[in-house]
DNA sequence: CTGGATCCTCCTAGATACTG
DNA sequence: CAGTATCTAGGAGGATCCAG
């Protein structure tokens, strides 16, 4: 026995390392809003509330389970609330909270850098990309 | 004919909106730096130049597809640069370029808003779960 | 109108094993 | 030491149908 190998102790340090990156903040974060649609959905936001459907023209092209989906972990994490108006036909209306708001601003802030640098990475991907072998 | 189903004008319109999002920069980025390893990555070069042993160490839990798949892509998009050095046995550095300086800069500004409100998403989270249905 | 539930497919992360 | 090649399993996301 004690023989652990490689491949014992990789998996070892795989789980705690999974366990360290999953406690993260940031990368909870990153997770969240790398999401496809929650950028999308947060940047549509911005400009006031919006009902479902509104939001499935506004982001063409979404089905209406990953919105759904989308809204739903929003939701959770306090970024949109969801208000019900029981009418015929009933009236789902999405906004975002402060925290959403304040979310919104990061993204800006994303948006920014990405405008700003992303004529750096093309260049440098073109050149990459030219490059002999 | 004529008869364009609503999968159909669907399905187009994802088309179109494909077309869109890849060629927005703030998605490219999003999409960047919400890989999985990326922003480890850049965090473990932050601190200077290290070879892909040092990082295989440091990020434990990688396997070797897809670290070396996450350098090349940011040495790619001009993030990292890679330095061969042709001893015997060979050893290749790989370190931040003012490009991949100014991105962790950004990385920061995520982990900043991360720590900052990670309380308030987990707060309504928890009231999320404990809300009767 | 606003979704829930189900099935199904494709993509890709990761394991494994091999090479210069 | 620094990768590359190949394979597979799991999950994300879409289509579809159904319900309040």
């Amino acid at each position: 026995m004690a023989t652990t190998t490689a491949a014992q102790r990789r998996e070892q340090a795989r789980v705690e390392y999974d366990a360290f990156i999953r406690s993260c903040p940031t990368n909870q974060l990153l997770d969240r809003i790398s999401d496809k649609w929650v950028s999308l959905v947060v940047c549509a936001l911005t400009t006031g509330s919006m009902r479902y459907s509104d939001l499935t023209r506004k982001i063409a092209g979404v089905s209406p389970k990953m919105l759904t989906q989308t809204l739903r972990s929003l939701e959770r994490d306090g970024i949109v609330t969801r208000t019900v108006t029981p009418s015929v036909p009933v009236r789902v209306d999405y906004e975002l909270t402060p925290l959403g708001t304040s979310l919104s601003h990061l993204l800006a802030a994303v948006k920014d850098w990405a405008e700003l640098h992303i004529e750096q990475v093309n260049n440098a991907r073109d050149h990459y990309d030219a490059s002999p072998s």
